[in-house]
DNA sequence: GTCTATACGATGATAGAC
DNA sequence: GTCTATCATCGTATAGAC
């Protein structure tokens, strides 16, 4: 099997079990067990089982903001932007849930400087919704509010779908978007002033 | 030191620890370290590992839903009973920040018949909301929408001050806890309809 | 109730053959 | 690239003295 081939298989398998049982809970040995390989070999492709997670929670936080930053470009009017990136979020959560609940729950398993990098992605794409609520209120599009705490809901409240949501259940991907975009653009045009204490 | 002393010790450091570093990230050795003992006389406490997170979840889980049931005794307006279960769900949950953290992250290190109790012990209290919710879209006090998609909704904003609230920083409790009240309050009466897709 | 000592398996990681 | 063999360490938990 190509190296490239491998390294993935290992990827998926790891992100299996993180997501299932946790990153501490997760031995290599499981991992290369999954995989079809004896645990020495994990080394080949990934140099210790903290590089593995960190490789799964930056490709994630990468594709994440990369997604967001796609969705919005060309798009100016702000209340279009904010429904946008809310359904985007939901989207992405969804559709790699597995993932995304890493990135959520495990970063402590990191290095003090590799966690810095982490946080330091996930408060860029965090800041990208800041800006778009900032600029919403400032434009009069949305009532006035407490710029972090909103986020922090909003970002809470779309995250959390991923905990519950079950692919070919009731529900889509896209029912589920549209019910937080509808809900959140409702809370931000007419409640706003309500979080701002 | 008497026996109730220790075990509460012990229980307190099991809780700082298992906040910070994860429950299988913490060791029985950190444990006894931080409560001025060997790691053999935890288990004269405490007869497992488990046992400990088990009892962590449990009294956590039982005290919320006793509170729960002490502030909505006697008051019988509904979206009265609602703005009190918000206050207080909030209120509980930033005052016990740790041991609510670990009670909604650490139940994959029980074992089945431990987690299918804990499970059984946080669908209880998730049922009153539900049910506040149900009876308050029946007297027309809320709009109507999906009741699970909704408690779930409503708790996981709750919850989420849990992860960034500092005790001693700009918002006291009971402004954080005025701000959900309003803002959910606001979106089951407004913009319910919105959640039932 | 707490101690010392220890059983015993599992863990992350490395060395070197093929 | 993957294997076998192995290392040092640490994990939970127990036995028995005091």
């Amino acid at each position: 099997m190509p190296m490239a081939r491998m390294k993935a298989t290992i990827k998926g398998v790891a992100i299996e079990l993180f997501f299932k049982k946790g990153y501490y809970a997760t031995s290599i040995s499981e991992i290369a067990q999954g995989s079809g390989i004896q645990k020495s070999s994990i080394y080949y492709h990934y140099e210790s089982k903290e590089a593995l997670l960190l490789n799964i929670l930056r490709t994630t936080l990468e594709d994440l903001t990369a997604f967001l930053k796609k969705n919005l470009a060309g798009v100016f009017d702000l209340e279009e932007r904010m429904r946008l990136a809310v359904h985007g979020h939901v989207q992405f959560h969804l559709e790699r849930q597995k993932e995304t609940f890493i990135a959520n729950s495990e970063m402590r398993g990191l290095s003090r400087e590799n966690r810095r990098a982490i946080v330091e992605l996930r408060d860029e794409y965090e800041r990208i919704f800041q800006d778009l609520i900032r600029e919403g209120i400032e434009d009069g599009v949305f009532e006035r509010g407490d710029v972090k705490i909103l986020s922090y809901a909003i970002l809470t409240l779309c995250t959390s779908g991923a905990s519950w949501f079950r692919p070919g259940g009731r529900l889509t991907i896209d029912d589920i978007a549209a019910i937080h975009e509808h809900f959140i653009i409702e809370g931000l045009k007419g409640s706003a002033d309500a979080l701002s204490g």
